[in-house]
DNA sequence: TATGAATGAGCGTTCATTCAT
DNA sequence: TATGAATGAACGCTCATTCAT
């Protein structure tokens, strides 16, 4: 089965994510065995490790692809041509994708495992893309609400929004459908547009 | 060997549980041994077993163990003398408390357990008591912004508030101070303020 | 099956380090399995984990272990009512012994293991083992016989001697009686005796 | 696809003898991998298999190439122009070079695999070869000796002086330099010089 | 012929659970 | 009732071997 293209391996090394994403979303990291991410992703367990050095690495691998597309705007607001309304309804909007209850689980685990063994590189990126996405979510409210944050502290604002997302998120995946993330997300707008005003054109 | 009291039987069984939420949080369900939870809590591997059917059982009494006094306060406001702001910040104060990030990680474990495994009992007790917490929010805010919700869908408020703070909780956890809980509190607070004047007298 | 006496814990590890040192010697040590080891010594495969730390701890055991007592006498010669010759003898015909042969290849194992991993605790232990051997072989070549050993180098008499001991247990382990270890003892006082006359009295 | 002449054939499957050897001295045969072995030989793992049929087969394979020019001498010392004493030292001498450690290993290795599985073959092709070697010896000692043998079990000598020989060549193995092999040649030189006299011209 | 991806049996080790004491 | 030695089923992982290319 030799020489093999670099697309097949990239192909095959994506299709170990997807599985092993699917596994550990659904019995956790601890839970899962390596021989039914294998099953799963329809290989022999001895396979896995020829793209993947231990079921850690393999974990790691996980946590890495699952960065979704919306988490991007957020990070880089000036890529992006939506006000803050508009990109926060297509992040909840994301929520309804049948993926993101197994993104979320997946996530948590990721993120509890590295608070559990005090992964400080883990922890330490996160800390970091947390900087950034604070950031990110001040610049859309400023772009959108502008001087009528005046009064508002508005890191703090917008890390009570990223609060309220990822509480959203996790209520969700324990509620489903009652959670109803959208309408939550419609009562902050209408608070927001209380204490602002209706935000102006981008 | 004289005949052991009940309330002997009672605190032991919880001495266990205490020992459990403490490794289960620390290591994760999975993670955690018998036999650490046997030594944390001063016995034998084997003696648990009289106390508890299993692990599994042993981490289910956890979860229904860990229901946190404040708690209380929202499922049951007519029980308690506070408006909503002060009792959002009794709330948020409790966060900084040492053993919060256990409980969080803990109730994180659990959660995560009962929805991987599809718990139907415990995901429907938690639906429920879900149901009732909201309904304590919104019993809340109507007695501290009374008619100035008018035009506020004040059950999605209620939900909204509630993702807020776990997402706050579930930040303060994996970045410490960083997250600043009451700060975000503050912010949130302010938004309310602005939206619908500072709350009347309780 | 509480409160086992310390007698029966040791006489436990025992018996395994037996059964190991069997299988160890027969299959080699990274040849032989756990399972295996255990079947021999009428145990469960984690039953040894409670005894070793792993199979290496184990190996190191059984190296420790089969010190023999013959070996003392060499390294302390003043403990010992015997000459050169008499203990010469004793020792060769130890290797008769149906052990004889079990105790070589382990030995062999065990220091082809720490030779290859470049164990430098082993090693160093083995070098001062040595020295000490090599030395009580000098003093009882001396007390043997005296001042016939003027005009030789006795330090490297006594380590050709030992060279001579191991090399006649290795053929003895390959060829078995073929090798006739005894004889070639005797072939070789034959010829200190011609060098040096009889060993006087001791 | 040109035919491949025999020889280039031949080459190659001495490059992997090459390579195994130094592998399986270094790691051991069973610590050593078929993967390791063909890197070291600048093949893939499969294609070993064209040329040894497993890794058994190549192990012994090793065995059978091992056989060290010196060796030839003692076999047979017709062919050679040399004494006792000079091919003695000779032979030690050539136990200073880098390779004879590696060689020793190997042969140690080889020889407690083939001890250790009961290989009857390698065992009487080894018992054939001890038998010439030890009566090369006793040639030797005779054309070096002459009558001064008499009185002596020269076969026994012979013996005696090959274990002599191997027991050295193990303790340089594991004391490196402190083992001074030649030291402990010329102390046995001593020993029959004084037992013997000067051993006349060859 | 050579490659190297894939297999799959088997290893050392862990740990929930049992049960003789 | 408590103990802790023992069990034995898994687990993560390795590697000799195969075989499609």
């Amino acid at each position: 089965m030799a020489k093999v293209t670099e697309a097949h391996l990239e192909a095959r090394r994506r299709s170990i994510l997807d599985a092993a994403s699917r596994v550990f979303s659904e019995k956790g990291v601890a839970g899962a065995t390596m021989a039914e991410i294998a099953r799963e992703a329809g290989l022999s367990a001895g396979a896995i490790y020829r793209y993947f050095a231990s079921k850690e690495d393999l974990a790691r691998g996980c946590l890495d692809a699952s960065a979704e597309a919306v988490n991007k705007a957020w990070l880089h607001p000036e890529l992006v041509e939506m006000g803050f309304t508009e990109l926060s309804e297509a992040t909840f909007a994301a929520l309804e994708r049948p993926e993101a209850a197994m993104d979320t689980r997946l996530w948590l685990e990721q993120v509890l495992t590295a608070v559990r063994e005090g992964d400080a590189t883990a922890l330490k990126e996160f800390r970091e893309e947390y900087g950034q996405l604070i950031e990110g979510i001040g610049t859309l409210l400023r772009r959108s609400f502008g001087e009528r944050l005046e009064g508002y502290d508005v890191h703090a604002l917008a890390q009570a929004l990223h609060s309220f997302y990822w509480g959203a998120r996790l209520m969700h995946l324990l509620l489903g459908e009652e959670a109803a993330p959208m309408a939550q997300l419609k009562a902050l707008q209408g608070l927001m547009a209380g204490a602002m005003g209706e935000p102006g054109a981008r």
